[in-house]
DNA sequence: AACGGGAATGAAAATCATTTTCATTTGTGG
DNA sequence: CCACAAATGAAAATGATTTTCATTCCCGTT
């Protein structure tokens, strides 16, 4: 298995913790990193699989790669500028597990995002 | 522009009502319909402009037809056997709805899955 | 220093959904 | 029957992502 190139964890973090990962490649091109795709995107996943980063969908299907913290979370979206608001959701930590006991599933976990505009969208 | 071939919404139906463009083409083929795949998605396009249906994405990225007003629901889906089963989510709607309002969004939609291993698995 | 093996890398090819192009077919009004 | 617009679909183009595979790098061992 390979591990995570720290710069690109470190150039999505200047991205502002949001990106997907072809601009964490030209953001990387441009300031000169000497990197390939394939890393990029290698590096991205494994970052996903430590759970530092969490990938989400653009409207058109790209994925983002964003920076996250531990705690779990949830994340209100917004359709026009893609500005995200993490949320608390302990409404649905209970709903997740009543339905998946009155299902009888184990090992149960869950994703829920809300999507909309913004305010200012 | 191109008018919906009503062979495809009403396959989207048969196939309760949420698919993916390749699942609706794919449904239609083994039924023996004679339509081409660029259609399909020509079809669902205009379904979508028409707001006769609703796109979400899949975690994979792959766009999914919903048709609008079907009763709204979630799904608990088993990482063993991949045997799914449909649940409803009155807590989730609420959860959405409060969350959205208290960050000033509009016009929201959402997504929720929880996945586990079922009994069998 | 030379060696060996495993991990990391990246170029290029493969995949896959989706879109575009374009020539053909179909349907409809005149 | 004719003309013209809309509908259709095969094939090519696109774009993100994944896979393949040969090469390079790193590190501990002789």
């Amino acid at each position: 298995m390979s591990r995570s190139n720290p710069r690109v964890l470190s150039t999505l973090e200047r991205a502002g913790g949001f990106a997907s990962a072809q601009e964490v490649y030209r953001l990387m091109q441009r300031e000169g990193e000497n990197i390939g795709l394939t890393t990029v995107y290698r590096s991205l996943q494994s970052l996903v699989n430590d759970k530092i980063v969490d990938v989400l969908r653009r409207d058109d299907g790209e994925a983002i790669y964003r920076l996250c913290g531990e705690a779990h979370h949830h994340h209100l979206v917004c359709k026009g500028c893609g500005d995200t608001v993490e949320i608390e959701g302990g409404a649905i930590e209970k709903w997740a597990k009543v339905m998946a006991e009155e299902h009888g599933f184990r090992e149960v976990g869950h994703t829920a995002e809300i999507f909309g505009l913004c305010a200012k969208c």
